[in-house]
This record gives C-alpha cells, structure tokens and sequence, in this order.
DNA sequence: ATGAAAGCGCTAACAC
DNA sequence: GTGTTAGCGCTTTCAT
C-alpha cells in the first residue's frame, strides 16, 4: 500500500492541495502549515506518484538516450555522463541499445517519447527526414549528427582526422586505407571528407576500405583487407576496430608500428594499454555527454531557445602505433 | 497535441472502452471493430499514455538497473544484456550510476521505484538490512549479491579464485598479492574466503592489501604497494584495476611475467589486448544480466515465486601474464 | 494561505 | 461485444 497525498494530508490535518504546494510550491504555504507537511511526509516517507504528476504535468522528469552499442565504451562514456549530469538537474534517464539498427532507432525513440521529455540521440543512422520527423514530435538532442533546426553536441572529427593525416605524413607514409565505419553516421562522413580533403593537401593517397561494423569484429575482418592494399598505415574507423585489427595483425605477425602503422578515434582507457598503446585521436566524450544534456534541458525550459551545434575540440594522442614507413 | 484515446474512439466510432479492449484485449472485440481501430490508430499514430495507463494498472512496463560504474565494462557488460532482454519482452529500462556510494545506490533505488516494475541491483555496497528494507518497498533482484530472500543472479567469483590460485600454485608461486576491492562487495569477499581456502590448501601466503577503488587509478596505486611486498604474484580484483597495475608496473620496468605474475576477474575484450594479454577470471555477464531480468520478470508475473540465487560458473583464461617465478 | 473540485488519459467494473 | 462510468494520484484553477 503505497502512501498517498491523501494520507499525508489527512495526517498533517491540511488538504491535498495544501500538500501538493509545500511540496511543489513551497513560497505559496505558510512556513509552520510546510513544516508540518514535510514532516508527515519525511515521516511517511511519501513520494509523490511521477505517474499522476505526469498526467497533469505532462513532464516526466525523465530523459532517453539512445546509442548504437552499449557495447562500446566510447558511448558507455557518454551515457555515464549524462547520466550524470541528468541526475544533477533531478532527471531520471532511459537508455535504449539500437544494436546499429536504424530501424531499432526510431521504434526506440517512438516508444520512449511518452515516458520521457526529451531525447538524446547518439549517432544515429536514420535519415535526415526521420530525425526531423521525430523532433517534431519530441524534444530532441543530437550528439555526433548534424541536422538544421536541431540542437547538437559535435566532437571535431574532421580536425581529428586532420592530424592524424598530417602525422602520418610527417612519418613519410604515402599510401593509407581507411577503415571506414557506419556509412550514414554523421562521423564517418565528416571523417571520409576530411581525409579526402587533408590527403589531396598531403599528396597521400587513401583507399578506403568497408563499411565494416565498428566492433571488434569488424577490425579483425578489416586487417586482413588491408594488409592486401599495400599500404603503409592505416586509419581506423574507431579504437574498437583498431584493437581489433591489432589483435589481427599480431596473428599474422605484421609488427605494428614497424611494418605497419596505425591511429584511430576516441582514446578509450584501453587505447593506453594495447599492445602497442594505440595512437588516436582523443573524443571528448565527457563534455560532450553533460553539454548535450544542458542543450535538452534548455531546450525543455524553453521551447524557443535557440538551436545550437556545438561543436568540441578533438587532439591527436601519438602514442606507439605510429613509426616511419619501413625502408 | 498528443493524439489521446478519444481521438480514435470517435474515429473509429467506438466507445474508448472498445479502443482500450482493441489494445491489451484484443480477443474481447469483435474482429472488423479491433481491424477498424487498429486502423485509426496506427493512421493516427496513437500511443496510450504509459503515465495514464500505469496510474491505473499499477504497472510501468520499465525495470530499474543501478550500477557502481558505468565506465567498466563489466557493468555496461550486464547492462547491454539486460536492456536486450527487458526489450524483448517489452521492457523499458531505466539506470543509474552509483558511483561506488552507497548512499545514491539507496537514493537512486528509492527515485526510481515509482517509476519502475522492478529493480536490479548490480553489486551493491549497501548492508543486506538496506536491500531487504529496499525490497520490502519495490520487487528487488540481485546481481553478485546474496542476501537471503531475495533472487539473485550470482557469478561464482569463488570457484574462479580457487582457479587462480591454482594455477598460481602450479607454476610455483609460493606468495601472492590480493588487490582487493570494495570491502562490502558480495564479490570481494567471496573472493577473499575462497582466497583463503586455496592459500591454506596450497600452502600459499598471501597478502592482501587494499581496499582500492575498483578503477584503473586503484590499480596504479595498487601496483607500488603490491612491489613493495616481495611478492612474485599479483591477483588483482578485476581487470581495469589489473590494466591500471599493468601500466605502472611498466612504467617501473618491471617485466610481467618474468618479474611478476598478474591475474584478475571478469576478461573484457580488452583484456585479450593489452600488453601482455591477461591470464583473467571470464565472469559470465551475458548470461548473469539476461537471467537477472528473467528473475525480475518472473517475480513480476508471480510474486509468490520461489526465491532463487542463480550461480553461473567461471573460468580462468589463462594469457600471458602469468608464468613460474623468476630464478 | 488554504480548500473544493475539476480533470489529466486511461482501464476495469458493471450494465446492457 | 460494446458502452457508461468511476476512479487511479496528483496539480491547478477558482473560491474563500
């Protein structure tokens, strides 16, 4: 038998409505009346039903966040974030798995929406068109996705894979694969143009391989494609197909960074301790996570409040997967 | 404006009853009725509202999952299993990161009650008074916990102790380190126990030392009071903290395994690849975060179900960190 | 400053 | 098989 309002204030000898105030409204109550009421309650230990609250309210208290693989700590990190910094404001959070399906996507957001005021989306492989629709029907964040009208946490991709170019090509190497990820995810694009771009500055030559799936799996897979291409290094999409392919390479006993270099995206904990520590590029996974919930939060607060995209900085970490070309 | 239950009965020209009954009841409507509102509801995209709908069944369609840490993968191990299995029968889920403080852990239990079916707790470090208070209040399971009355999904961390130390004593280890791990942990005392056990069977000594963090900074500064002890072994409680030591010894120079042996628990994918390869403990997450939910479930469809503490086994993967003591 | 009462969207009796 | 209606627990006018 859950305890009620009704209880609190037939104990406290005030009605619902009394109650409901010095809960939600405290100014509006007489300072002794409050007192008493909070004190039943604490007594009680009485918590408001978020359910009947909702009903009225129409706020939940509680936003979703939905990523493509839980499975990855590059979006555990996030979703520790927000979490916490959801839990900071009172929010309570939602998290759904897609497992990479955007078809699994947008059912998520679909049967979130009612259970939540807002939603952040992380990477997500739908459509421009869908994300629009679905904004319009919820409250929604983007993080790693760029669309017009809709507010969004990006990590400079591009200027990652700037750098990373850009040391490969200090090193001397001249022929590079890409080992691409997710094709319509946002960061595989902003990171294929940007190699494009730095490798025509560079006079490198890319060939890009995939897509491949950005797990484990897919680097194991991808290692061997290219090791066929003859080139000298490879960027891969992100740290877990990078640790994949190393695990991969050491199977066919190619010494990495000796006859093989190799960079990646995001700089997990587990970058610095492979075997060799991963160079690659560092995500702030951190700031982008607690930003991305102070855009919903903004947004909640005020339907109106203007759409940013902003955008974080990204650093090259060279650690020990990079050498000169062997000869 | 959020398409209401009214909206579709007047479309559909039907009272909401027999919208209602078209949705959780479908064989109590005739077949050409529920066709006809099935219709205008999906033509108008209507969704009940979970708020309206839980204030009067008492039911949420959620389940809660409260984790020490979300930025180890062991938890966001258990996690992507349980948000799997909770959505293949139709549940949401709901999470909060502890931080390794007990008293958000109960906090976090005590928010989300409202709002959830059922929590699964992972790991708690509160006192088995607390959880049986807690779950006096809301349908409570267990993950690496046990606590009588209350189902559990348990990995036997002892059994893979008594492997560790097996295999240590193999190899001719004759003093080992414990890096031990949160001291209220159902885990690390299970571990501590079976320590002792095999110690004493193999004639071992032991030193524990700790309780550290079970982070990778625990396992830094495990790692230089471990050294200090002329030990030949170290058994780390799991492996970001194993990872953590790894790096320091390293930084120290000192060669794992010729120096030092080093073993832990849960085998991350990342500890096949780090440098060397850790000789890990696999915890069975999988299985242990997919039956925790099917525990919950169960206790949901009947509260009067038998009480059950689930013990998965484990096994040591034997990698490159450990090998016979020097000279 | 406080209370009475309407009603949020839905389900579950209870009629018919 | 379907409709009517009474609430679920709360917030919020509107009175007082």
């Amino acid at each position: 038998m859950p305890v009620t309002i009704r209880d609190v204030a037939r104990e406290a000898k005030v009605s619902v409505a009394t109650v409901s105030r010095a809960l939600s409204a405290p100014h509006q109550v007489n300072e002794a009346t409050r007192r008493r009421v909070l004190a039943v309650a604490a007594e009680f230990g009485y918590r408001p039903s978020p359910a009947a609250r909702s009903l009225i309210t129409g706020k939940t208290g509680n936003i979703g966040l939905i990523v493509p693989d839980l499975g990855n700590p590059f979006f555990t990190g996030v979703l520790k974030n927000v979490q916490s910094r959801a839990r900071q404001s009172g929010y309570g959070v939602f998290v759904g798995d897609s497992d990479e399906d955007p078809a699994v996507e947008e059912e998520l957001v679909a049967s979130m929406a009612k259970q939540v005021d807002g939603v952040l989306l992380c990477s997500p492989g739908i459509k421009d068109g869908q994300i629009t629709a679905l904004a319009a029907k919820t409250p929604l964040v983007l993080l790693n996705r760029k669309v017009r009208g809709i507010s969004a946490a990006l990590m400079d991709s591009a200027g990652g894979m700037r750098q990373s170019i850009e040391h490969l090509a200090a090193l001397g190497h001249r022929r590079c694969a890409f080992l691409s990820g997710p094709r319509n995810s946002w960061s595989n694009r902003s990171r294929t143009t940007a190699l494009r771009g730095a490798a025509a500055r560079t006079g490198m030559e890319i060939v890009t391989l995939g897509p491949f799936p950005p797990r484990y799996s897919g680097g194991t897979q991808a290692a061997d494609l290219a090791l066929a291409e003859q080139v000298t290094a490879i960027i891969a999409y992100n740290d877990i197909m990078a640790l994949g392919a190393l695990a991969r390479l050491r199977e066919r006993d190619i010494d990495v960074p000796g006859e093989l270099s190799l960079t990646s995206f995001d700089d997990l904990v587990f970058a610095a301790v492979s075997a060799p520590p991963l160079t690659t590029v560092a995500m702030p996974v951190d700031a982008a996570g607690r930003i991305a919930v102070e855009l919903l939060l903004a947004r909640l607060a005020d339907p109106s409040a203007p759409v940013v995209h902003q955008e974080l900085p990204t650093q090259l970490i060279v650690r020990q997967t990079t050498a000169p070309p062997a000869r």
